[in-house]
DNA sequence: GAACCGGTTGAGCATGTTGCTCAATCACGA
DNA sequence: TCGTGATTGAGCAACATGCTCAACCGGTTC
């Protein structure tokens, strides 16, 4: 995957604030010709510039209003398995794996706090798992940005 | 912002695997009128059911590798002027507040890991804040996902 | 300098899509 | 039974897309 240059970075800019622009509008909007952002889009599409766009879904009216963050911790040999059993379970949305004294960073989300309780017990039952902490998410109160670093 | 029904839950499924899919062949696939699709799109975008479009593009080609989450924690009163300064720091791409004994969750993209110690310096140099603990991201494990609550 | 290269541009064209309107139909609960 | 809201099919003008082509520009290479 190749670096964005700064054309590809005002097109990403311009398709942040309108995701449904059409072509010519973007062509005409950033001063191109049609056929460059044409090729340019084909060219980051291709790239696997565009994440899957469920991340651009808001879960909250599929009935799930309460996030929170679930710290795993695992036994280190059985990270693979764990993931692969936590993949499973629908209302985990995203996982990271962390350095540090954590392993496992997960996002889930929940009808409400007894939910929450039995996702946790979900998690907790794995085979590998050793302990979690759960932290309930209050708000995004920075909301995922990519701005900033684009229009530098 | 109101429920999802089974039509909405299909639509956002079939967007997900195709985000560019025009609204006819929308309507082709679910088997629904061009009408129909074209005004559950309308309402869902209309109820904020699509979020920032930046969720959906990749930070690394940004020149940005290194993904890490920043524990921060303030004094509860300041909370309100913490978020404004991390704000103004481009590297935050997100920011959850969290109950438990962690109070915010932050998310950066960084350089190297140079830069990375350049930018917890910065966070913890925000005034009310008065701890963080940094966990370098070795990877999305589970990428963000929503389709296994959209298919029940 | 000459030849080459990738990226860009403007043009053109057939085909498909959009945005919009309308009347008819359907399922639902009052 | 009536009214309501969602859905449907049809139609239409305006527009967008995907594609191709020749031309052009700024580099690099020989």
């Amino acid at each position: 995957m190749t670096a964005y240059d700064s054309v590809d970075r005002a097109l990403l800019l311009a398709l942040g604030s309108d995701p449904r622009a059409t072509v010519v509008a973007l062509a005409d909007g950033l001063g191109l010709s049609r056929n460059t952002v044409q090729a340019r889009m084909a060219r980051l599409e291709a790239s696997g510039a565009f994440l899957s766009f469920e991340r651009s879904i808001d879960p909250a009216p599929l009935g799930f209003p309460l996030e929170a963050f679930i710290s795993v911790h695992v036994r280190q040999r059985e990270l693979g398995e764990v993931v692969e059993a936590l993949r499973g379970i629908p209302e985990v949305i995203q996982a990271h794996g962390l350095s540090g004294s954590v392993d496992l960073l997960v996002r889930v989300v929940c009808r409400d706090a007894h939910d929450l309780f039995r996702i946790d017990g979900e998690i907790l039952a794995v085979d590998g798992v050793e302990r979690t902490e759960t932290s309930l998410a209050m708000g995004e109160l920075i909301p995922f940005r990519l701005g900033p670093l684009l229009e530098r």
